[in-house]
DNA sequence: ATAAAACTGTCAATGAATTGACAATTGGAC
DNA sequence: GTCCAATTGTCAATTCATTGACAGTTTTAT
């Protein structure tokens, strides 16, 4: 295998830690550590004390929650460059969700203790945390209206469409989607039933808008997708 | 009347604002205005340009969006002493939801130049709204979860208690809420029809846990509702 | 190459929530 | 007080999604 980047490395390569100067970098990267877990294994759980902050480098990390009665939820998946955990470093309360490893995972993990100490020198570094985090708070707003007011089908649509977006590759017939991503994952996502989607997506198919294979999904017209999110029912017929 | 405090004096009664040294609170108030709305007026709405922070002085705002066929969603309230409308004042972007005024209203707003200026000569002021972001993005996250693996009648026991521990008066049979806050509201924030949350009410009051008249709800029972929220279907019976 | 595991498609039965409709009640305006 | 508007209670019909079950397919591991 080829050359293993340093720490320093890895933190550069992040858009969000290039923006932030030399010496800054320099200074997380000393107590940054790497970590690696097997798939399932869980780097925090919802309750827990929050200990750091989390930069994927390899990998997938699954956030979500499960309830009791085991029914589970996605929120979101995280891929290398990623980073998450910011809430709790701020807050300093408990995790609000688990971090699951989804697949092999390596991670770099700045403790808290950095980052605030880090923020109490330079408290302009806040700014930059603070679009993270209105980011964050937009897409989650945003998700639960969705979620009131979407039916299954639309959510559906959206969710394609902005999973092709991030993790789209171009492919002869559209825009290829090929996670390991199964549907039950994406029902977990969506607030839905394996069989919901499975169903739903078999409609999108007949459409033509999709094409489905074990694993993958191709996305052939996004303006159909598109068109068809901001669809509502009544004005279609009648 | 009495004596109409000044728009120093408002911001010094909000216990975010109190924390904030003098000076800072002086310039604040130099640069704030107030502003009057009817019931229904709009303070913004979604995909609107961020003018200021918004601070409710008197009445009611009802945070939430409007979906294209007419359904529309509750996302908050906010009450006198609240403030709202920061997402947009820290990234620029415009607003994601509605917020119409709810009765009579009356609002301080700040300028977002006012609050950018400040943060760019004192960066330390981030903290405090690094934290309000933190918490709203908590209860988010939270709400996301309930809306997908709640049933509505555990979702309603659970928003009742939080309405109860926010404005909950003490009375004879135990604590009422007394906002006017009809059904038809109640749903808009639990993503439920009308109907439905009536239905689930009455559930409620024949198990003797809440006590219902036109408008006002009394939580005479809160640690059942306690319990009613974290029970799973499963374990009750069998 | 073969078996096991993971994933997908589909169906019937069920349940939960919506919609539309209408009657009954309450509060406030005049 | 009286009337109107707002709110609530309830029902039947319907839509949407879930659950459980099972067969078929694809991948992965050995």
């Amino acid at each position: 295998m080829s050359h293993t980047p340093s720490i320093r490395e890895t933190l550069a390569t992040n858009a969000w830690f290039a923006q932030l100067p030399d010496d800054v970098l320099d200074k997380l990267a000393r107590c940054a550590q790497r970590r690696r877990l097997q798939d399932g294994e869980l780097l925090y759980a919802r309750g827990d004390q929050p200990t750091g902050l989390f930069g994927v480098v390899s990998g997938r990390v699954r956030i979500g929650t499960t309830s009791i009665d085991g029914k589970a939820l996605t929120a979101t998946l995280f891929e290398a460059g990623d980073w998450l955990g910011e809430i709790s470093i701020f807050d300093g309360l408990p995790r609000v969700t688990d971090a699951q490893a989804s697949g092999e995972l390596e991670v770099l993990v700045i403790p808290r203790q950095a980052i605030t100490d880090l923020l109490k020198e330079q408290p302009e570094l806040y700014a930059p945390f603070v679009q993270i985090l209105c980011r964050k708070l937009r897409m989650a707003m945003e998700g639960m209206s969705d979620l009131m007011l979407l039916p299954l089908s639309q959510r559906l649509a959206k969710r394609l469409l902005s999973l092709s977006q991030d993790y789209g590759q171009a492919h002869a017939e559209g825009k290829l989607i090929d996670l390991h991503l199964p549907q039950d994952e994406l029902g977990r996502m969506l607030g839905a039933s394996r069989q919901s989607v499975s169903k739903e997506l078999k409609v999108l198919e007949k459409r033509g808008w999709v094409k489905l294979a074990y694993g993958k999904i191709v996305i052939s017209d996004s303006d159909a997708l598109e068109a068809h999110i901001d669809a509502s029912f009544g004005n279609s017929s009648k």
